[in-house]
DNA sequence: TCCTTTCGTATTTTT
DNA sequence: TACGAAAGGA
């Protein structure tokens, strides 16, 4: 305790109703999250098992679960839940599965699968070709998020386009039931749902757990925060943490004034504010309390620091996006080199990912090494998607979405003819795709080679699905790999053989990550290990193992919760950062806390950049600068370039001298 | 069935 | 500019 200040010591101690803590940025909020936990096992005498902490991130939960590990031990440890919201969902609808309508072993659609259900449908329930499917998930994951059933979307829809968008919501929603599936907003919505109809199954929970603490609660959105409220109960023993100048979410659904709703459904919340920073020097603060304080505030904040008042922040006016990332790169080396800076001490944000390729190009110049965040994840790989859908399959046969995907992959000579027939006759029959392949009446409608190589799938499949269940299911899904010659399609499919070789590695990765987690007590059961393999990257996971010295490049939005000593923020330019559709939708305040955001990451030094010209779509414009960089202390800045500035003849000479040096010390 | 052409569109994305 | 989807042709 002794290392916490007295705000922190509060927020840890009190434990004898609702808490909300507001944490500014680099307050220490984590250590708070972990040092109650700590606090709550060893001198309240809670047991861990009762304990339950949400996060929104799986990174987020590894972090807590480590530094909860650093603090008791294992045994006092012992059953304590730390877990994503998803997770949480997971967890709950795994137990109660029966009285949600879900049968063992449903599967997960993740947003893709989601993407292509919706594609699909569109073009059957609507008369207007191509819905725009971004739209159709967008507005099905709103409703979603505030608990509006298709029904209920119906009746309420406002004109044409919400009408037929509420039409493919039941059509969807009828599917993933008919296919055994949820998607990922079910995982918070179902559970909620649950909990509210029923008396029984909500009392046995709350029961269950006697403390609760949730992190970044700005983020939540209607219906966690309902599974919330229905979690604590009337005893509403929980500590939420957040902090509304970081939410940048709302456009996925987060209601920041969940924050000040917490403290009408509460009236005996307790609010305690941390203001203290550890992480930046008094000058980043003082600039990004200027411009946060242009928003409205319920609660105000004012972030101080002991730290020193610090470098003026610097803002360089470039003549377009490759001399700004020119400049930036030049930076970093000139940095590395003179002042004998780390690489991975250096962070680059910007608001969106495209603006990491003209920067990247410039570091590969320099070769400065760096990582880009952000990107295709693990599971939105193509290999690791088709085995996942085979394995879907194994564990849920009603699961067409998984079928269709794999049917035809690796080649089974089963065209879009035969399935139209296949899908018509288990439609008409109310079964599966799957087990419409099996059924007598089926040669009815099919016959020939097409029939044949249908049964000839599924008799495999059967087979297949056998050996998992029943014998080791590792040596069982190698052994399915092996039936369907995997690789040699990888061969067929790929660029090159390089390229097809690291996708049979990521598939052994897949495999490897099975084992591993089959090998915990916990969860001994396959359908338990695929089931909870879809929310868990396994790409961050090995992000985490490299932490080499590279410069970090990443968006705004996923900077987030990370620091650096040395930042630098593209892109300050209107319709950039604010975005334009922010200005065109007036959202320019979750524009101005992204901005906040991306200032308070900085521990030493912050460095702002934007250019006079900038090509969009092939066609060049002349941007202006960002309306936050008249919102910053002007004593604090100060400016760089005139906007039309080449380079000079020193800083070549000095790049020069820079990239030579590099060059040696590479070669040494 | 597969490949090419053409057209339209273009944030952020914890799960 | 650059990418994906839809349409058209071999």
């Amino acid at each position: 305790m002794k290392d916490l200040n007295p705000r922190q010591q509060e927020a840890v101690r009190y434990i004898d109703g609702p808490l909300l803590v507001l944490a500014g940025a680099g307050s220490g909020k984590t250590s708070v999250i972990t040092r109650k936990i700590a606090h709550l096992v060893q001198k309240c005498g809670i047991p861990a098992n009762r304990i339950v902490a949400v996060t929104f991130t799986n990174k987020a939960s590894r972090e807590m679960k480590e530094r909860v590990g650093h603090l008791i031990s294992g045994a006092e440890a012992r059953g304590l839940t730390v877990s994503t919201f998803h997770n949480l969902g997971l967890n709950i609808l795994r137990k109660e599965h029966k009285s949600v309508g879900l049968k063992n072993g449903f599967s997960i659609f993740d947003d893709q699968d989601s993407r292509s259900l919706l594609t699909e449908l569109s073009h059957k329930e609507t008369a207007v070709a191509g819905e725009d499917v971004d739209y159709l998930r967008n507005k099905i994951s709103q409703w979603k998020n505030d608990l509006v059933t298709p029904s209920q979307a119906q009746s309420h829809a406002a004109g044409e386009e919400e009408m037929r968008a509420a039409h493919v919501y039941s059509a969807y929603d009828r599917c993933l039931r008919a296919y055994n599936a949820v998607d990922f907003d079910d995982l918070i919505s179902l559970p909620t749902l649950l909990f509210r109809d029923n008396e029984e199954v909500r009392e046995r929970w709350q029961h269950k757990i006697h403390y609760l603490l949730v992190d970044e609660y700005q983020d939540t959105n209607t219906s966690q925060y309902l599974l919330v409220r229905l979690l604590v109960g009337r005893r509403a023993r929980f500590t939420v943490v957040g902090d509304d100048d970081q939410s940048i979410y709302a456009w996925r659904g987060a209601r920041p004034e969940n924050l000040v709703q917490l403290a009408e459904d509460y009236p005996a919340l307790k609010v305690v504010k941390l203001e203290q920073n550890y992480r930046s020097t008094q000058r980043i603060l003082k600039a990004a309390n200027a411009v946060i304080d242009n928003n409205p505030h319920v609660f105000t904040k004012q972030l101080w620091s002991e730290h020193g008042f610090g470098e003026q922040i610097r803002i360089i006016r470039c003549l377009n996006e490759e001399s700004e990332a020119d400049r930036v790169a030049m930076e970093i080396m000139h940095q590395k080199m003179q002042k004998g800076r780390d690489f991975k001490d250096f962070a680059v944000l910007y608001r969106g990912n495209f603006q990491s390729r003209t920067l990247e190009i410039k570091l590969q110049a320099y070769q400065i090494p760096y990582k880009v965040s952000g990107g295709t994840s693990f599971f939105s790989r193509s290999e690791i998607k088709d085995v996942m859908a085979y394995l879907r399959l194994v564990i849920n046969p009603d699961d067409d979405n998984a079928f269709l995907r794999i049917i035809n992959t690796p080649r089974r000579e089963i065209g879009p003819s035969t399935l139209e027939k296949l899908a018509g006759y288990a439609q008409q029959r109310g079964v599966g795709l799957f087990a419409a392949c099996d059924e007598m009446g089926l040669e009815q409608t099919l016959t020939g080679r097409p029939l044949q190589n249908l049964q000839r799938f599924s008799r495999w499949l059967a087979e297949t699905t056998e050996r998992i269940q029943r014998t080791d299911a590792i040596p069982a899904i190698q052994q399915m790999l092996r039936d369907i010659d995997y690789q040699a399609w990888l061969l067929e499919q790929a660029p090159s053989a390089k390229a097809a070789e690291k996708r049979m590695e990521n598939v052994n990765q897949l495999v490897e990550s099975m084992e591993r987690m089959l090998g915990k007590q916990e969860e001994e059961d396959i359908a338990a290990v695929i089931g909870k393999l879809i929310l868990i990257d396994l790409l961050e996971q090995r992000d985490e193992e490299d932490a080499s010295d590279k410069v970090q490049l990443m968006t705004l939005h996923a900077s987030k919760g990370l620091e650096w000593p040395y930042v630098f923020i593209m892109g300050l330019e209107e319709e950039l950062l604010p975005h334009r559709n922010a200005i065109e939708e007036d959202t320019i305040e979750e524009e101005r806390r992204l901005m906040y955001v991306g200032i308070t990451r900085a521990q030493r030094e912050l460095t702002l950049s934007l250019t006079a010209k900038r090509k969009q779509y092939g066609e060049e414009f002349e941007p202006a600068p960002s309306r936050f960089l008249d919102e910053l202390p002007t004593d604090d800045v100060v400016w760089e370039g005139k906007g039309g500035e080449q380079r000079s003849v020193e800083q070549k000479k000095a790049l020069g001298r820079a990239y030579m040096a590099n060059i040696r010390s590479l070669l040494e």
